[in-house]
RNA sequence: GGGCCGUUAGCUCAGUUGGCAGAGCAGGAGACUUUUAAUCUCAAGGUCCAGGGUUCGAUUCCCUGACGGCCCA
């Protein structure tokens, strides 16, 4: 029972103190990782250096009055071995660790009679002592590559996802997928920072919500006593900043959008919005072509990856296709397809449509029903119909599309970006169409700002615009088949108290 | 929103054609001074997710619910 566990550990901690030592220390004074120790390995056992290492208890199997345990910190795990004749008075303390335990462990490196890099434990310091027991994990190591059979792996992803602390503490490979998150943000950092593109913060908290077709969540403010929206986007406010001659502009933020959640949604999600004048979408197509490969030979050290068992090339230029094209060869339809076409579409197709859905509503579904699984990528569907794109600009051939791409890899949207519309009169006219769309029921219909209509009417240059989906990129890079991976803390419904309600 | 599956010891999982609930690891006691997931011996450990129903009896069968996972819309 968990209780008897805990009391168990609660009974250590006691006779710790009895000993005179104190459990949870206010310091400790490393000299190495365990990672640095066996990299250096042969000049610090050659030498005979103290070393002093800390980590977490992972492992015990102490035989009488010798043994062997192993810790592990945040680089990787070392084996300890501690000996009653080398430690003395310590060695009480060992039968008062339990695994899980925080421990400091100073001694001297040599290698076992069966070839193990160890530590030799000479003096054994108690840092912080556990407790709660966690889940054991066994490993076996297999074979040089470093990979390790595991046994009784913790399976429970509720667990692995509430707790996150445990998973990451017994899971290092779980580690690694947030190492290489890090290194990824840092990389979109270090590239557009070279471009002399300025990392600016706006509000999450904005009064009219505004930069994508989602629906928001809403708060607030008692102070103002005024209701705020979580921001969907970031778009309009890093807009204003192009107007205000911030020529090159980008902001990592988390956006949060009230809808479902699935493999790809979670309803807070890191966005990368960068704006560029003086460039449209095929401007933004490079740099998202750009970015991509180059987090590939940053993560990988190459431009192909692989991705559930396939490898993808992400080698620019990534294919282009219209539309127009991919809705003609997966739905059998067209952009000039009236409101009728696209239900029989729909119907034809066996996808459930009410009927009265607006047209850009329709358009949506057929794409993400009938296009998008085909686009297996990197593919840029461009040329998108003006309906379902309020803040993009038209086309220069005249042919009533704008200017607008998503990028589309393994059937799963990474990037959209377009031209931007900077003609103040067509923006407001734009923003009505959209209330006419919300007033027919479309709750994803883009809200009027008047003060960002105030902005563009002060002069707007062209600018090229670019979202690009941060927590997917992770998936992309890391083989992660799930956004909760890749986050460290996924939305989840409440826990209750009693289970129940 | 729909379908399928799951929920049994701290962890991984068995299991009961309906009759006092099992193993390994972890934890406890004892032995053991160079081991590699798992040394040996002994003892202990459970609201079998929750609530109803059927039944002499439900962890098991039925219903409802909670939470989760996977797939689909």
């Amino acid at each position: 029972m968990e209780d008897r566990l805990m009391q168990d550990r609660a009974d250590k901690l006691r006779r710790i103190r009895e000993l005179g030592v104190e459990p949870y220390p206010h310091d400790y004074d490393l000299t190495h990782t365990a990672a640095e120790a066996l990299e250096n390995f042969d000049s610090l056992s050659g030498e005979g250096t103290t070393v002093r290492l800390a980590g977490r208890l992972t492992s015990k199997r102490i035989q009488g009055k010798a043994g062997f345990a192993n810790i592990l910190d945040r680089t990787t795990t070392i084996q300890l071995y501690i000996r009653r004749d080398n430690i003395g008075d310590d060695f009480a303390l060992v039968k008062l660790l339990d695994l899980g335990d925080i421990i400091g462990a100073e001694g001297t490196l040599f290698v076992t009679r069966t070839g193990h890099q160890t530590l030799e434990v000479r003096q054994l310091r108690v840092l912080a002592k556990a407790l709660r027991p966690m889940p054991v994990v066994k490993r076996k190591a297999t074979g040089a590559s470093g990979d390790a059979e595991v046994f009784d792996e913790v399976s429970d992803k509720e667990m692995r996802y509430r707790r996150r602390y445990v998973d990451l503490a017994i899971h290092p490979e779980v580690r690694d997928v947030f190492r290489a998150r890090a290194s990824l943000i840092r990389c979109i950092r270090r590239f557009l920072d070279a471009r002399e593109f300025v990392e600016v913060e706006t509000p999450a908290l904005q009064p009219i919500y505004g930069g994508a077709a989602a629906r928001p969540f809403v708060t607030h403010h008692n102070a103002l006593d005024a209701r705020l929206y979580l921001r969907i986007a970031d778009e309009l406010y890093l807009k204003r900043l192009i107007v205000g001659g911030i020529d090159r502009v980008y902001e990592i933020a988390k956006n949060f959008r009230n809808e479902g959640m699935d493999r790809t949604h979670n309803p807070e999600f890191t966005a990368l919005e960068c704006y560029q004048a003086f460039a449209d979408y095929e401007t933004m197509m490079e740099l998202t072509e750009e970015i991509v490969s180059v987090a590939a030979m940053e993560l990988h050290g190459s431009t192909t990856i692989s991705y559930a068992g396939q490898p993808i090339d992400l080698t620019p230029p990534f294919e282009r296709l219209s539309m127009d094209d991919a809705l003609r060869q997966w739905a059998g339809i067209d952009l000039d397809a009236t409101n009728d076409d696209l239900i029989d579409a729909c119907r034809r197709n066996g996808i459930e449509v009410e009927g009265d859905e607006i047209w850009a509503r329709l358009l949506d579904i057929l794409l993400r029903e009938l296009v998008e699984p085909h686009l297996e990528g990197p593919v840029f569907l461009v040329d998108y119909p003006q309906e379902m794109s309020p803040l993009a600009k038209k086309k220069r051939d005249g042919s009533g599309r704008v200017e607008r791409f998503e990028l589309f890899i393994r059937g799963m949207e990474f990037a959209n970006a377009f031209s931007e519309l900077n003609d103040p009169q067509e923006q407001r006219a734009r923003f009505e169409e959209q209330a006419a769309a919300r007033a027919a029921g479309d709750e994803e219909a883009h809200p009027v700002d008047e003060d960002f209509l105030r902005a563009v009417e002060h002069g707007m240059p062209p600018t090229g615009g670019l979202g690009i989906g941060v927590d997917r990129l992770v998936m992309l890079m890391t083989d992660q088949h799930s956004i909760r991976d890749v986050l460290l803390f996924p939305a989840m419904r409440p826990e209750t108290d009693d289970g129940q309600d």
